[in-house]
Parts: C-alpha cells; structure tokens; sequence
DNA sequence: CATAAAAATATTGAATACAAAATTCATTTA
DNA sequence: TAAATGAATTTTGTATTCAATATTTTTATG
C-alpha cells in the first residue's frame, strides 16, 4: 500500500495516469503482473493508492500496446505472448531495421558510423564469458544507436508501443557472437559505404538468421518439455 | 445534439469509448475537427450526448494513434501533419510493405497470387480519365490485400494504428499509372516466382519513387503557395 | 455425488461532482 | 496605446457514486 504522492515540484511530474502507465508497464515486464492474470481494478487501484479513474487510462493505453486484452465487461487481463506472436514481431523488427539502416546512410555524420564501430571493436580473439556478456550489451546498443541516428520518430514510436525488443535478447535464444560479430561488422561497413541496398540486404538477412535460431530454439525446448514461458 | 443510444441489441455494440474513437476517428478524417483545433472535452461530449468520461477513453485513444496531440493541464487538439511527418510515415511504410511481401511469398496459395494479378489485368493501352480513377482504386486494393494474404496481426495492427495510408492515395500526389503499372506487375511476378529478395527490392524501389514524386510535389507546391493542407 | 437454479458478491461502465490549474477578459498602470 | 495585474470563467484531473453485468457461492434437485 505505497501511495503515490505527486507534487508539482517532483522532476518528472506529468500526471497520475502516465506515472500509473510506467509503473504497470514495469509490474508487467518484472512479471509482478503475470500472464494470463486478470487486472483487478479496484484492487489495483487501491494497492497503488488512487482511484479507478486515472488507472484505467492507463490500462487503456497498455491495451493499445498489446500488453493486455481487454473483453468488455469483462476487464482487463495480462497478455500472453505466444510463439506466432513472437514471430510476428521478429518479422516487423526485420523491416522497422532496415529502415533504420536506409535513414542512417542518409543521415549519419562520419563521426556517428566511427561510434557504431566503435562497439565491435574490443572483441577480437578468445571468447570467455565476461566477454559475451559485454557482446551482448554491444550488439543491444548498437541497435538501439542505429534507431537514433535514423532519427525518425514514427519508427521510435512503434518501437517503444509495440514493445518490438521484448524477447530478442532473452538468455538461450542469441546465436553465437562468433557468427554474429562479423555480420555486425559487415553491415557496418555498407554502412559506412553508403550503400543502402547492399546494407540493408545484410541487416535482413542477419536478423533473418536470428529469427530462425529461435524457432529452433523454440522446437527443441518443445521436444524435452511443454512449456512456452517467454 | 444527436445522443448516441446504444442497446445490447445492438450488432455491433462494444461500448460507449469504443464508439466514440471511431465517431471522433471519423470527425478528424473528414476535417469537422479541423488540424490544429482544440477539443472542448465538455463541448464534445455535450454534443455526442455522453459524459466525459467514455469521451476522454476514446481521446486517449486517439493520441496513442498519434491523431491528437496532449499536452498535460493544456488538453487534446487535433494534430497537424507536416511533411516532415509525411515523409517518416511513408519511409516506414516501406518498410512494413517489403515484410508484407515476404509473409505473401511464405504463405499465398497459388490462388492469391492470381488474384493479385487480376487487380491489374484490365489496364492494357489507352488511358482515359475513367480508367484511371479504377487503376487508383486497384492499387489501393492490390496494397490492402498484400497485408491480408501476408496475415500478420502486428503488421495490421501499426498499419491501422498510424494510419499509414492517411495520404498516400491522395489526388495530386500519384505518379504516372502509365509508370507505375509496370511496376506493379513485376513485383507480382517476383512474387510467382517466390524470389524474396527480388521482390522486396522491386517493392522497396516502387515505393521509394512514389515518396520522391511526393516530396516533388510539395517541393514545388512550396513554391507557387505557402499552403501546407496535407 | 453431480448438476442446475437461485442468491450473494464482486466488478465494470459511465455520470456526476469538485478542487486545481489554465485561460480569458476587464481594469489599472506606465 | 501597450503592458501588467488580477478577478471571473472555463477546462482539466481525479474521486465518488450507482446501476448494469459478471462471477462466485450456496442451495436445491435428480
């Protein structure tokens, strides 16, 4: 029973029902909220100490992100992300990055494509663990960079509502960086060449790799057991 | 002042937000809520015959639709598209066409691929004033129809949700069909022959010259007026 | 026991109410 | 006449309320 208490001097005060939006985003990626379950209003409500009026709005705009389903009547419940469902957003991720990859050759300064090097540069040689770790963080932010530097605020936009990265880097479902460095690699240096058809043809079928590693991924753990918990 | 009344009779009876976002979804469409307007909250729900509460539901909505815009304490007005933002809609718009055509070349029966032939089948010599109104219509429907086949519910949904056709089709704003027909017709072609990568580049092409003859348009729409009525 | 019907309880949909904030408009002052 | 001030008005943000629906529990019946 937490109350949220809002001034008007807090630093990012906006209103209850987008502090409430932020906050049952959260609930739901750290599974506080777990799938399958249903959105007592009421009850929410009260655990977060306002009234069912500014809560809703933020239950609407969830809805609108697909994060939860709401029946009429019926209420609100926490969406269940399903395979098909998975693939479908790994298909979007496919054409949003090669957008991204087209607007960056349009509009990246020199200095910007030297930074989107710049994160692949510490790992040649031996792979231990530490360093895939900080493989995977690269790969992360490089991606995430080319979205800024594309600069296109619809693309950021569908990105963020549809919540596009959710599972891409999930533990168990990345290739190996052994494969994967010198595709990132490459599409860099069509990048940096300015060729749009070339770069974008890499980013496509980079991702396309990926998105078949995790069906593959998804058959196998079928196989040995019935679960689906993404 | 016409009330909505809805019963549960109703075919399509959802509830009262629901009916609300399409009515007011309409309005913007068709300029009786003109660009740059503010909603009179109190105003509007007065003259649907609702309260404010369903209506602010829907106007929630709608900004999520990026067809309002809210500023905190300052309310909703209908936004303004500029072409800065015609030209992020339509980069993107690439983008979800070239997925489209993947999943149609994974999924279409030979049946569809056929069908999508047919939109273009009647277009053969003269062009008169007539014909060309079908061919837009058949274009427009040859467009729709790719994402039906393609049957990925995230690509229907971003579509809907930005209204990414908002302009495409506009009078004044269409290349040639005399250019655009061949185009048409080899794109589907590449989709017979199921070649991906073929038929993406054609559709990536396709689209990227219709964006430019768009930003010729307004370039020396620029030049002759200072209008910018999109 | 299992199932159906009825009653009790909980939840949703939407109107209303009201304090807080923003906007408008009239009045004063430079 | 223009800018500044401040009161009056409008609009927003949120809580509360209550009827209409769903859901759950209890009771009755084969």
């Amino acid at each position: 029973m937490n109350k949220i208490v809002l001034t008007n001097n807090d630093e990012n005060f906006e209103n209850l029902n987008t502090h409430l939006y932020r906050k049952i985003k959260e609930m739901i990626w750290n599974k506080i909220l777990r799938p399958g379950e249903k959105i007592k209003q009421e009850h929410l409500a009260h655990e977060l100490g306002v009234s069912r009026t500014p809560l809703i709005k933020a239950l609407e705009r969830l809805t609108a992100e697909r994060l939860l389903e709401y029946i009429p009547r019926r209420g609100y419940t926490v969406k269940k992300l399903i395979f098909d469902e998975m693939m479908e957003i790994f298909s979007v991720r496919i054409g949003l990055e090669s957008v991204a990859v087209k607007e960056v050759i349009d509009k990246a300064t020199a200095g910007e494509v030297e930074e989107l090097k710049q994160y692949f540069k510490p790992f040649g040689g031996e792979w231990n663990k530490e360093k895939k770790r900080d493989y995977l963080l690269a790969d992360q932010q490089f991606h995430a960079r080319l979205f800024e530097i594309a600069d296109n605020s619809l693309l950021t936009d569908i990105n963020e509502m549809f919540n596009i990265y959710r599972f891409s880097y999930q533990k168990g479902l990345m290739r190996a960086p052994e494969v994967t460095l010198s595709e990132h690699q490459e599409i860099i240096k069509q990048i940096e060449n300015r060729n749009v058809e070339k770069a974008q043809l890499l980013m496509m079928e980079h991702l396309e790799k990926s998105r078949k590693n995790i069906r593959k991924v998804y058959e196998s753990r079928l196989n040995s057991n019935g679960e689906t918990n993404w």
